[in-house]
DNA sequence: TATGAATGAGTCTTCATTCAT
DNA sequence: GATGAATGAAGACTCATTCAT
């Protein structure tokens, strides 16, 4: 059983479930627009519900969060997976990191938001394994058609996507590239000719 | 003249001098274990002096945090000047890097911390604006060496030390090591053969 | 409609009615006793709430003490009006004058501590422009009795009264009697014979 | 001996009274401009010394601005003797009081700021008691004359000449003019035909 | 079950006063 | 005696979380 009792989205009404997506949405704008400290008030206001209804749905900040990465996961590795059909596993590869990045790039505050809340993480421990599952497929081909190096480890993925989602929040003082930034990490993991 | 008159460092008595070091020590400190949000009595009681002290060299928290910016520019734009002086313009750009991420990494929190606030890079952007000046020239160097990719830029590099020291703060699950990081991104910065 | 919704007294419930009307007794005493430099802690504590509680209904000190002016006011416009439906103006006006001055005693250092406010007035300026509006009628009628002095206007009114009320916060080292400070104001409006 | 060993001021050295007298002369001008609330380390900016030299020469905010209302009164009753040498006691008393208040209106928002200092007026007991005996004389003999309404007694002016004064800070929404205030008064004091 | 009012610990910042130089 | 740096007790306001309706 990998959800507890509570969070078990499939016994929820109709109407409870209706809250529950339109929480989670205007969660991930509010997050979204405002980083981290954005305010539980906010988003259930977004959300058209009181706050109270968002507490229901989500025992605390960090929870709530935690579901909102989860989310996030759950999204990549549905591309992962796809990418896995595909011929040629570099190229599969790569198209499905500049899809990631799009996709983080739309709500790049999310990212850096979701980045400081540890807490979040461990929630959403299982579907990043998952995921990881997906793509540590994907990197193995890659390297047999010997177009990846060969030292490069799934696990690794997660710092280089952070990295490249830390450029885009535009604390920077002349926010720069972030599509520059993917080719260069796209190349220096190429595998050498 | 760059700075006002009220804070003008060479003007502070002896023991007032030596009280601003200490806050900027504790303040590097507490903001890299605790993260921006950490507070300014903490930062007074690590110093072991009174907030008001604290306040009276700084006027407010995201100046204390410009300003530690600013000195983390200052000793990046030694260090740059210094890899300027050798021979091999791209072991020194690597070199550099390796060296600039070392020092980050002995406050990976605090490089966090600063990256989610605006107003201190605004109050820091000289001492950018001079570190960028100093390591364009380094790269203007590796490029004609043909050791560096033609296309990069030292606007760019701002983003990809971010990148990095974003995987620096173990938010991450199992934090990966970020040295390998930086050899991937030196890698897609090489020239291609 | 003069109130933005948000602070429209009418939406709210009935418990949060009753404790914004316990906030705003509170703070008439709390202000009334300590002049305008109470603390917002010590208007909750004496309305038995929290601070918080006392932010929900007035977004902040000022606000809350504007509150209170336009209160006084309002209670000032109700007995103005009952003065226009007497027989000799002069009399009724020299009435409103007696009871106004009387309910301001009650409070007296409130009055002082709602004239350090400019904040506040600001606030409550429609209330004034109510009360003066309903003032004027009734000293152009005494005018027109001809036992008041032709010369005097009504928006001179607040001056004088607020000259009063400052004689009452016993500020002075044996305070005088207020009563006689209104009488000789009286004589000195009224018609010379 | 009605001073202190330490206020007496003739035990000064010459430069120490100089500093006094810029000090005292600072926080008039500093207490006139921005009330009561003002900052004892404006004071000492604006006499040109350090904060601890301030208080040296008076040991608190209190006992400073007690000094300030002591000066006051000290150049009201110098005039009040003036008025004392003239013919007609009721014109001097009126032209006394335009003279003082005149004095007053040069700075309003010190007057206010004095007003709420209840310990400053302690301070400054025996130059007021002072006054009110030369006050006291003029006034009866006024009343002799049959000029002034005889049920008048000198105590009562400080609360006569401190709401004249509340009106001139300019609190209030459309400041009246303080003079018409003063003349009310005066009629309001003269005998009645 | 949904609502949003209430809570109060926690945060930054100010300023009268003290004291080392 | 003068200086101005240091002190730290307040004080205004915020916001995650709880709970009465």
């Amino acid at each position: 059983m990998s959800t507890t009792e509570a969070s078990d989205v499939r016994h929820l009404r109709a109407d409870a479930r209706r809250n529950r997506e339109r929480i989670l949405k205007a969660a991930a704008e509010v997050f979204g627009e405002q980083g981290a400290d954005a305010q539980m008030d906010d988003v259930a206001r977004r959300a058209g519900v009181g706050v109270g209804t968002v507490y229901r749905h989500f025992p605390n900040k960090e929870v709530l969060m935690g579901e909102l990465v989860k989310e996030k996961f759950a999204g990549l590795t549905e591309n992962a997976r796809a990418a896995l059909e595909e011929e040629d596993a570099w190229e599969a590869f790569c198209g499905l990191l500049r899809g990631s990045a799009e996709h983080m790039a739309k709500n790049a505050a999310l990212q850096d938001a979701l980045q400081r809340t540890g807490a979040a993480w461990e929630y959403a421990e299982p579907a990043r394994l998952e995921l990881e599952a997906v793509t540590a497929k994907l990197i193995r081909r890659a390297q047999k058609e010997g177009k990846m190096r060969k030292d490069f480890r799934a696990q690794e993925l997660p710092m280089l996507m952070g990295g490249i989602c830390a450029g885009m929040s535009s604390a920077y003082p002349q926010s720069c590239d972030w599509h520059r930034h993917l080719e260069i990490i796209l190349d220096g993991l190429r595998a050498r000719s």
